[in-house]
DNA sequence: TTTTATTTGGAACATTCGTTCCAATATGTA
DNA sequence: TACATATTGGAACGAATGTTCCAAATAAAA
């Protein structure tokens, strides 16, 4: 009986990623998501609530997906330091592939909101804690292999490349040098050697 | 004959980098500003022009005494390595003791607004190049001396370097352990021994 | 004390903000 | 085709935004 919804939630998801991406949460406006999904106020509150509702469940899209090109690095090879390198390899790519200079919305809205939305902070933190996991258990193998150093703990070299990773955001974004990029990369896993 | 100026114009820049820090640039708005810094709005336009001129003013004044006080970490000892643990034992206790989790003005603003705002990026980049090269030139000492490794180049490691550092930045905030961050510090400094 | 230049407080401005509301529209079923 | 139901577009809301303006207050100089 009822008329079926005209839109597609997860391309809407995505577009408003783009925007609280490219200007942040409180410099995108309920117009400007009007704009840019192409559907009306009544829409969107009927559908996400508020303009934060319609912010969380972007922003755990956004979360979702990146989770999911993670894992997907990590089964291209049999060797686990060769995936910790895909990995890096893979965000270097995306930071080159920004033009617009956006940035990553995890990265962006965690440091914008971080004092005064804790939605935002625990997101974060869980999505942090879950690449830590994923490059941890990566090392662990590597390790027992004999292929990564024993030197330090897979718990502690994975926040070292999960730091490395966040830095890598922050400066691709101000100084989208490939050839930087990459060095940093090369620098920061050859704790890996040895 | 003129009435003199009746406040500090410094202390209100403070007071308006903690604002832009803990709220965001748009997230920060006038009335939040004349609330804090105590003067009207009339005594703010006439003084910084506009909002965006009192962001930048701050912004600029920000980078200043930052990169004060990482040269100050430069002179404390005799070694070149020691002084760059200097830096990081400086920036993480910087981090830990920011309770309020509002982070640093220069990279929170840096991501909110490095799409729409080519001034922000502008000092983004001068700030990260005027560390680099500070680390650069400690690195060059250190290795001349001998108690830094000759693997990599001065500027690579440089670049790696502050990378970890802006890593610090988001991890820290995120996940203020102190034990954590010192780790990452740790592994991240280790690149520089033998 | 009087003069003079400047700052100051607060009212007022037009815009934009997020949100609400309702009539009109459109769809799947009977 | 006609009914029932949910979606849709757009007007409208009050509150908050950045900014302007001017009269009143103030401090240094005469």
């Amino acid at each position: 009986m009822p008329k079926t919804k005209q839109f597609d939630e997860t391309e809407v998801l995505l577009k408003a990623k783009e925007l609280f991406c490219e200007k942040g949460y409180n410099g995108t406006s309920m117009d400007d998501l009007v704009q840019a999904t192409g559907l009306s106020r009544s829409s969107i509150y009927d559908t996400f609530g508020d303009k934060h509702g319609l912010f969380m469940k972007s922003l755990n899209y956004y979360r979702c997906s990146q989770q999911g090109d993670l894992e997907k690095q990590c089964t291209r090879s049999d060797s686990p330091k060769k995936n910790i390198r895909a990995i890096f390899d893979y965000y270097i790519k995306d930071i080159l592939a920004d033009r617009g200079r956006k940035g990553c919305l995890l990265i962006n809205v965690s440091l914008e909101l971080s004092a005064v939305d804790k939605d935002v902070t625990a997101i974060f933190q869980s999505n942090m804690e879950d690449i830590e996991q994923v490059l941890s258990a990566l090392i662990k193998e590597g390790q027992s292999k004999g292929e990564i150093s024993k030197k330090f703990s897979p718990k502690a070299l994975s926040r070292h490349l999960f730091n490395s990773l966040a830095g890598l955001r922050v400066t691709g974004m101000n100084r989208p040098d490939a050839d930087a990029l990459r060095e940093i990369a090369r620098i920061a896993l050859s704790i890996l050697d040895e």
